[in-house]
DNA sequence: ATAGTAAATGAATGGTTATTCATTTTTCGA
DNA sequence: TCGAAAAATGAATAACCATTCATTTACTAT
């Protein structure tokens, strides 16, 4: 267990450490070269490792790609889930701190949109992928539909639809995200997060600003 | 030119039609295998036609591909410019009516948006497959904040910001798309199209209803 | 130190696939 | 009806690429 201590120089780190080396290539090579053209080498080669190595740590190419897609998803889920479960926050600033978590470095890095849609092209073809996807989704849907229904409550928007709500922030993200990716000279992080909260504001006038 | 007329139901039709025949092929074989395991087999068995038809008609893969791409991005473009340029329609139905065209069944057919979610997925990597979505992107961009600028002005919306409202709107639809294809159990066409207008009534609540 | 174990290497393998082109089939003008 | 030109075929080719595994390298416990 108490490996990759000593030399942090030379080879052999944990087997942990190895596979998050091999998905952070991978996610390299699928924004540079696109799913469609990825070879192992490619991933390798980014990697500074061997031709092998891939099968060695994950079998076959399918269950590393598998793998990558698992990673990126679960790392946006658990940014979410910690904001969630904040008890320092009001139902309020949860919501505020979701929509900058949407729009965030982390979150909005272009390797990670390139891999995002990369994996969503595919999944009408691929049940694996599909399923991984819809997994967080309704994760996420759920947590935020009952923030939205909380606020409605909490600032007497009688006319607000918590489900509608979320429905259309989640597609507009989406859909933020793809302008990201694809014409990232016209739109900046900055004001994909004014747009998001232009939306909200048309919602819950009295605790957003556009 | 006057070719394809005497006898449908043998071979050789026009090289315009056995191209759209191929492109269509394409499209079917994109959705059902993803575009990165889509092999030049797939295509012209799916076509019904020989293994060399294809180079002889688009000389490689990569050029078939571009050409299905430019093939639905032209019919949706050009779907929205008849409405666009519809001398019957007053704003708002010219506003109506491009919504509907959004999500109607020829725009959201499953098979046309894994193939743009398939190329939206490559984009950051295939510049040519950029320069043909930012092309029509521009173009309707255009044309939309034009309509909501002249609402704007009809309808006395005051705090409308037309650029604004089409970022914001196109985003949603695009995320909606997205939404059709990756959970077609959860969202239905019609509930999108409601989505899609509840934004717009928060934008325009005289002319459009939730 | 050293033997034994685990990790990593990379050349070789075998399966897959885009492309080519010699041959066949079809079309159409004379 | 016939013959030249165009279209289509599909077997052969050559390139590519994921995976394997015999060998090498590094680590650890005694």
């Amino acid at each position: 267990m108490a490996a990759a201590k000593h030399s942090a120089s030379k080879r052999s780190v944990s087997a942990q450490a190895r596979r998050k080396q091999l998905i952070m290539a991978t996610i390299k090579c699928i924004a540079q070269k696109g799913l469609s053209a990825l070879t192992m080498a490619d991933i390798t080669t980014e990697a500074g490792l061997s031709q092998g190595i891939v099968n060695l740590h994950f079998q076959s190419k399918e269950k590393l790609l598998i793998e990558t897609l698992r990673y990126i998803s679960d790392e946006y889920r658990s940014g979410l889930d910690n904001i969630f479960h904040d008890p320092k926050k009001t139902t309020a600033e949860k919501i505020t701190a979701h929509i900058r978590y949407d729009f965030s470095r982390t979150i909005i890095d272009r390797n990670k949109l390139a891999v995002w849609f990369a994996f969503w092209g595919e999944t009408k073809s691929r049940p694996t992928y599909l399923s991984i996807c819809a997994d967080y989704i309704a994760d996420i849907a759920s947590n935020l539909t009952q923030l939205f229904a909380q606020l409605k409550t909490e600032g007497n928007y009688a006319n607000v639809d918590p489900e509608l709500t979320c429905v259309c922030y989640t597609a507009l993200a989406d859909g933020l995200w793809l302008d990201l990716l694809v014409t990232p000279k016209g739109l900046k992080p900055k004001q994909a997060y004014n747009v998001a909260m232009h939306y909200l504001a048309t919602q819950f006038p009295d605790h957003f600003q556009a």
